[in-house]
DNA sequence: TGTAAAAATGAACAATGTTCATTTACTTTG
DNA sequence: CAAAGTAAATGAACATTGTTCATTTTTACA
């Protein structure tokens, strides 16, 4: 059955050849570029092939989708190093936002855009498993910090999202455009202005 | 004159007419059945007379989220009643919320859709006036609380963005479906429970 | 080597935003 | 009031998208 296995790898390896042609072009031009065409082309295959290997457009977004939250579970190793659930939670912050801005057209997908969303509700996935996963980061932090004293009188879980809310508040808005034309001194600094307000607060909690 | 004010008038009404058309799509079935075709065809007239009233779609999509900032400022209005600031401040955030859960594609437009910015960018006008106005509203109220003696030891603007971002990232996080999946224990009241901690919080300050 | 299965192709379709030559309606003028 | 000129409206046509599927090409195997 040699021959199976080398034709599923190859299949394997196509998928991966599709996906690496849209990552390419997710990254370096976005969304809206990240044409199935301009995919096809960019691997030198035909339309046609990309739909044998992907159901639709937002399988595909949904692929690269996760493949961001790979990157971002990535980035968060630094913070095994921290010890201190308080620190470790104000470092959470820090690098989420580093990401936001590093790859503002990849968190837009993972935390914004309708398609990896669609995807799953195409599937009739229920889970959002990288949103959990993420989630689930935050919330033990939290917990932890908790587990210490702090933040006493609050629910973990409401703390949580509150927290999550506010610091992809700041990474959306700033994506989206919202905060220059707004009156901010600032505004090419407000984000990392803000989330250093947000530590100051949480220090007393 | 007053024939070509009649026309002046005809040409207004006219581009009333298209917003109005637009206005009760965007609204009834959303931002991608929005089409300038079924705009023109809701209205009775021909595709091309819409682009004679407005440059193109971003055009009009940048007055529908004008008035989506009319509407939002309008149900700003019962905070005049609120004299306490902190009180006042809290009030703000639940109209925030209300008007987002209300009229989510509405708040998408305005908050998270790139249409409105574009066409900024467009006419080269650098302010976004409905923002700034409306992040004003928020701003002064950080003011006066910290005028009576709140949030010591912080910065109004950083603060107030980081309010901001706070209550746009619950909305968003919700409009953009990130919180069912995500195990939560009651992701249909995530956002009013998570607002409820940042009341505690505030409480404390 | 020939045949059946698998893989790949790209023309074609529907829907979108946008343009513009043509037609229609209206205003002004002799 | 009729003709000429101007303004407004039209909708066919274009380019670009996601998507499909009959056809062609390649591959596996007897």
């Amino acid at each position: 059955m040699a021959i199976a296995d080398r034709k599923a790898k190859e299949k394997d390896d196509l998928k991966a050849l599709i996906l690496k042609g849209a990552k390419k072009l997710f990254v370096d031009k976005g969304v809206e570029q990240t044409t199935i065409r301009s995919i096809a082309e960019s691997i030198d295959y035909s339309v046609g092939t990309v739909y044998l290997y992907f159901k639709d457009k937002n399988a595909i977004l949904h692929s690269l989708h996760t493949q961001g939250f790979s990157q971002l579970s990535g980035d968060f190793k630094v913070l095994y190093n921290v010890n201190d659930p308080m620190e470790r939670l104000k470092a959470l912050g820090k690098v989420y936002i580093q990401f936001a801005g590093d790859n503002p057209d990849m968190y837009d997908l993972m935390f914004t855009l309708k398609a990896p969303m669609d995807f799953l509700d195409a599937i009739n996935e229920e889970e959002w498993n990288e949103g959990k996963a993420t989630f689930d980061v935050l919330h033990t932090t939290v917990k932890q910090c908790m587990a210490i004293g702090h933040f006493t009188g609050h629910k973990s879980e409401p703390l949580s999202f509150m927290i999550w809310s506010l610091v992809h508040g700041m990474c959306s808005l700033e994506i989206s455009k919202r905060c220059t034309g707004v009156n901010i001194k600032n505004p090419e600094h407000i984000v990392t202005n803000a989330y250093a307000e947000f530590i100051k607060l949480i220090d007393k909690l």
